[in-house]
DNA sequence: TGTTTTGCCGAATGACCGGTAGGTAAATTC
DNA sequence: GAATTTACCTACCGGTCATTCGGCAAAACA
């Protein structure tokens, strides 16, 4: 008998955490989830956790399997291979990030994105480091962080034009400030984690979406 | 007899390629560096390009050491440990880094700079990497990092409360313009580095710049 | 010339890692 | 209640990695 230790609830489930239960395959028996999908969905708990804190390189599957009380192989009879088990993450990451992609049909939008990142140290965690990652060789995200950046660069420029045309008060054309909108929030998102003291993101990326607008300087003064 | 296969010379130096040869301890010999320090240069050399592709964990000695033409062994006997390796790159990076920073005496200089990183993405990789990795606990470049990003917004919001006093003409504080530009510039550099020819970096900085300090749009239509 | 230092390599070590094979007990299905 | 599927484990394997040890030849030095 070897007692295990199933260690405390993740922080942060990809799914959001309060989201309301999605109108999908229906729930079977009196437990929430379709039974088999509970664990999976504990086990990319887990891994999301362990690849935010370790990246994707760093982290074991052996930690993750830890996580949820399994082992190893454990784990591995859920998810064929480690590859396996990101793609997993990051395709139910996907939902979540169309659903913000979505949300951003105005400007402010962004401050708000900001602001709930704010509350999710692990996933902003997460993609920062995969981000970088997929820089390297082959990396199994690299085409994950392309294809986002791609998509989102896209669709914050297609705002920014429908808000203000082909320019926007400030100068920027709405490609332009797409790419400084996206880099500013990638960017500010390693500082905060560096220090999260020192840099209010919700507040800078208001600014910059004021800047880029053209609105005028807060009239009242320091 | 093995034949040994060292392969090609670095793209790019850690000391600045085209830098005057520094006035320190004196060359020794007919050849240009005092004897042991040349093959030390080498290794850091391999160790910039190897890191930069590869990250810090996912590079091994045995890599850097193929591209010096050595042993992996023949490698630990100039640097003790892969971490020593990783500092000493660092430690000679931080000399040219301040002189960088010391060139940021106005605003316009980082246009400057965005442009000369175009011409060395392996030093650029090895940021970008490096700053991800040193999330992950106590990695060797956490501190690092910490201490560049500290003395980055240091000296630009410095810069930009010499140029514009306590306030920019558009509104950002000093210290608000200087996290928003070095956040920016690290953003750029992720989505340049997976796309290079979608992302104008000098142009973009430039454009932010002028943002934030208020200038009118370009009055030239498209 | 003899001695020491330097630069380097071959071999070995121990830790860890991802992944495979085979088995077992419980749950599910029939 | 029998058959099958699911969930999980123990044991194992081949590979890579950083690091240590001991030795050897060339260079530097005396």
């Amino acid at each position: 008998m070897s007692e295990q230790e199933p260690v405390p609830p993740p922080e942060e489930s990809g799914r959001e955490s309060s989201a309301p239960p999605e109108p999908g395959p229906p729930a079977r028996r009196g437990r929430g989830r379709p039974r088999a999908t509970r664990r999976r969905d504990q086990i990319l708990d887990a891994a999301l956790a362990e690849f935010g804190e370790s990246g994707f390189q760093g982290a074991s599957l052996a930690a993750v399997a830890r996580r949820v009380g399994l082992s190893q192989q454990g784990l591995l009879h859920h998810f064929p291979s480690k590859e396996a088990l990101l793609i997993a993450v990051l395709a139910r990451r996907d939902e979540v990030d169309v659903r913000e992609l979505d949300g951003l049909g105005d400007t402010a939008a962004l401050t708000g994105l900001a602001e709930r990142n704010t509350r999710r140290p692990g996933v902003v965690r997460l993609h920062s480091l995969l981000t970088a990652e997929g820089l390297t060789g082959d990396h199994p995200a690299s085409a994950y962080v392309r294809d986002r950046y791609a998509r989102v660069r896209e669709r914050l420029a297609h705002t920014l034009r429908t808000e203000h045309g082909d320019r926007l008060p400030s100068g920027a054309t709405p490609d332009q400030a797409a790419a400084l909108l996206t880099a500013a929030m990638d960017g500010l998102q390693l500082q905060w984690l560096y220090d999260p003291d020192s840099v209010d993101m919700p507040d800078l990326m208001g600014l910059l979406t004021d800047v880029l607008r053209g609105a005028a300087p807060d009239p009242t003064p320091p």
